[in-house]
RNA sequence: GCGCCUCUAGCUCAACGGCAGAGCAAUGGACUCUUAAUCCACAGGUUUCGGGUUCGAAUCCCGAGGGGCGCACCA
């Protein structure tokens, strides 16, 4: 069967839902329309039938009779899934439900397969993943998620853009890894014949235009992380980095509170909502606390990078902890902090004065110099936003680079690799900045409400299926 | 990478050591106001794959593959 090209349509449903809200029951408007969309319901009375058509924007009735629409024959055979292509006149049927009066119509595409059960939808996982069309069309809610995605990626860049950030793009693919301690993903590039890392994260060169000039300067982009798949982790995810000139860390928390609750406004209306059945609250401002301040108070002992190893190291024990040879106090410190503290702070909360030897990037505190001006915001027990007054003396970050390189010849598959070319871009002059990553898909889950990070992700990473 | 759970018709699920079933979808038919329409009829399967135990395996055991959750890694 041949199809047609194009479909001239000129309402949406959801329009005709506004539009028609006063319609009475059995009252016809007169006005013609042309709509089009998928065949999810189909009821058949005889010489009447019944659709109910799904657009991109919602879902309104076909009503057809064999005395008005053309092709009867062939409507009332129309399949679950097809798509079709309607002209009629809006109608309320005696029974309330408003619809198009189906006068001529046309099918745009059949569908060969259905779209699973037409009350259960589609359950399994793996299908639902694998071909996420079918998904899309089987389960509203999982269309809604990706939605919701989309319009809080909408209102960051609005909001950026408001406060005079400047969009841009930086390399994917990398001579090094560099801007974050990570596994990479490793490819090669035939004509130079060289080895490409594809980025752990866009940092380095982001700091490289402020030194540039671009004062405000963002990149909403794709990361790869050679690491472990979890309900919060996929190998390619989506982050905001920003940099701002002339802050500092005090600043960039300020506008991370600010700008994750307008996010809420503008997709949900509201700052405060539930996740997963518990209150949630996005309001700013959010709380502070040093991770040595949060620490002490949850284990119930005063404990900073200045406590006694020998005292970092039993609480670690006491705590099932194993203690690897590289970790000084600032790593000690961190991880009694994450096996404590992290999985409690609900609501948003700024956790700031990183130990400068977990923060090779970050500049040293100005009353502490084993500690730095950086801070990290968790929600729901997750890590949400990354920031930091960015170091900017030159031979300052070559030091802290050798340390990484220390690391990693001590056995640290994750430290960071040595950027030279960083280095010279901050002997050319880095002005005070601050910096600041969020995950958009950990972000996406709360917006969306959901708890596995492939509901924001149009096609998740899945396993190749091989054959046997 | 490790542990636990899981995989039955296109979809959603039963059967849990004794003939592999239902609803929806599909197919054929009835029906002029349906709402997951209803009713009648018909069809649909190497029970993910490969071994094993057993008189007999979807069911028990071993291995492989996919998926879910947890741990590790990490954001």
């Amino acid at each position: 069967m041949t199809t047609p090209y194009s479909f001239e349509h000129d309402a949406f449903a959801s329009s005709l839902h506004e539009r028609f809200a006063h319609l009475g029951d059995g009252a016809e408007s007169g006005t013609t329309v042309k709509v089009a969309g998928r065949v999810m319901l189909l009821r058949t009375q005889g010489k009447l039938a019944f659709a109910t058509m799904r657009d991109s924007s919602g879902e309104i009735q076909l009503f057809a009779l064999s005395a008005v629409t053309t092709e009867f024959e062939d409507f009332v055979k129309l399949h679950l899934g097809d798509w079709v292509g309607v002209e009629g006149e809006v109608v309320r049927t005696r029974r309330g439900e408003l619809s198009v009066k189906v006068g001529s119509w046309q099918l745009l595409a059949e569908a060969k397969l259905n779209f699973g059960d037409k009350w259960a939808g589609i359950s399994d996982h793996e299908l639902r993943y694998r071909h996420r069309e079918a998904d899309l069309w089987a389960n509203p809610e999982s269309r809604l998620a990706l939605t919701r995605r989309s319009e809080l990626v909408r209102s960051m860049r609005q909001r950026l853009w408001e406060r005079s950030f400047t969009e841009v793009e930086t390399p994917i693919l990398n001579g090094i890894p560099s801007g974050a301690a990570a596994r990479p993903f490793v490819t090669h590039h035939n004509a130079l014949d060289a080895e490409f890392f594809l980025r752990i994260a866009p940092e380095l060169w982001l700091k490289r235009l402020v030194v540039g000039g671009f004062e405000r300067v963002f990149e909403i982009g794709r990361l790869f992380r050679n690491e472990g798949i979890s309900p919060r982790h996929n190998p390619e995810f989506t982050t905001l980095e920003l940099y701002a000139a002339y802050w500092d860390f005090n600043d960039m928390m300020a506008l991370t509170e600010e700008l994750v609750a307008d996010i809420a406004r503008d997709v949900l209306g509201t700052t405060e909502v539930s996740y997963q059945g518990r209150p949630f609250s996005f309001a700013a401002p959010w709380p502070r606390l040093s991770m040595s301040e949060i620490t002490s108070e949850k284990i119930g002992e005063e404990v900073s990078v200045h406590t006694p190893e020998s005292r970092l190291h039993a609480l670690l024990a006491e705590r099932g902890i194993a203690l690897h040879d590289s970790w000084g106090p600032g790593r000690c410190l961190s991880e009694l902090f994450e096996a404590t503290c992290e999985a409690d702070l609900w609501n948003p909360i700024f956790i700031t004065e990183h130990p400068v030897e977990i923060s090779p990037l970050a500049r040293r505190h100005r009353r502490d110099a084993l500690l730095t001006e950086r801070f990290e915001a968790f929600a729901v027990g997750r890590e949400l936003a990354n920031g930091f007054s960015e170091l900017n003396d030159p031979d300052e970050q070559r030091a802290r680079f050798e340390e990484q390189a220390r690391l990693a010849a001590a056995g640290d598959d994750e430290a960071m690799t040595i950027d030279h070319d960083f280095i010279k871009a901050l002997e050319w002059g880095l002005p005070p900045t601050a910096g600041l990553g969020i995950g958009i898909d950990r972000l996406a889950m709360l917006i969306a409400d959901v708890a596995n990070i492939r509901e924001v992700i149009a096609f998740p990473t899945l396993k190749p299926l091989r054959d046997a």
